[in-house]
DNA sequence: TATATACTTAACTCATAAGTTAATTAACCT
DNA sequence: AGGTTAATTAACTTATGAGTTAAGTATATA
């Protein structure tokens, strides 16, 4: 897995890994608390691969604290695919009202600290 | 690779399939088309495999026409990546002022079950 | 000090994804 | 009919991803 976007999809391409970023999504936890609605599916050491999965992929970040690991959304992973994305939204954004929407976006091109643009919603 | 979601992450795991896409993104192309910038790196077989993955994916369709098979892109499953992507768009949305008219309309409070790690937000 | 808790690492199995070459199907063109 | 172009299928190799069990590393606590 050459680049990586790709390990970014790659870590998205299983369920067991998007409930743990659903999870994340509400707050920090750590490896047993993700652990624990899988470990009736699979062993803990699964589990701490699926976190160095979500971790590689620039999807979580983890700490330290004492014996504890606490995990966290990293959302640079999330605007990496985001950013992709965005050059389909007209693809995907199919709806013709939206579609206008999308066009006024586009025209208006407001910036954000000098990077991508941001969407009028 | 049970769901269907999964299936569409995995075939976003690919640079040659984003590729394809992106070429797809510009207008309807047929097997050897796309397969052009590529024919140094792999064979035809080769990509005649990463576009069925495209396919069962849901992000192409593929139609005929005497010896060819014209694609295109189909934008359903880019759409099921974009409705699953925004449930986190808080995370990857930086721009501070959103993000500020967020946190004052909703306030989150949860605890790890040691206590330890609990957040506000 | 020793025991429990939280998590990781090691070593392995098994399935599957990605590529290959060779053969095959299908439609078109003289 | 015979040949060319477009694309797929078959059979195979190889690498890797996802899981396992068993052992190891820290840190806290009795």
């Amino acid at each position: 897995m050459q680049d990586h976007l790709s390990q970014t999809f790659a870590a998205l391409a299983d369920p067991t890994r998007r409930a743990m970023l659903a999870r994340l999504s509400k707050g920090e936890a750590n490896v047993s608390d993700l652990a624990k609605p899988f470990l009736k599916d699979m062993s803990l050491p699964a589990v701490t691969k699926h976190l160095k999965v979500l971790e590689k992929a620039g999807l979580i970040t983890k700490s330290k604290d004492a014996q504890w690991r606490p995990c966290k959304l990293n959302s640079e992973g999330l605007k990496d695919v985001a950013d992709w994305m965005e050059q389909y939204r007209i693809f995907w954004e199919e709806s013709l009202d939206r579609l206008g929407d999308y066009l006024k976006t586009v025209t208006v091109k407001e910036k954000t600290k000098g990077k991508k643009n941001e969407r009028k919603r």
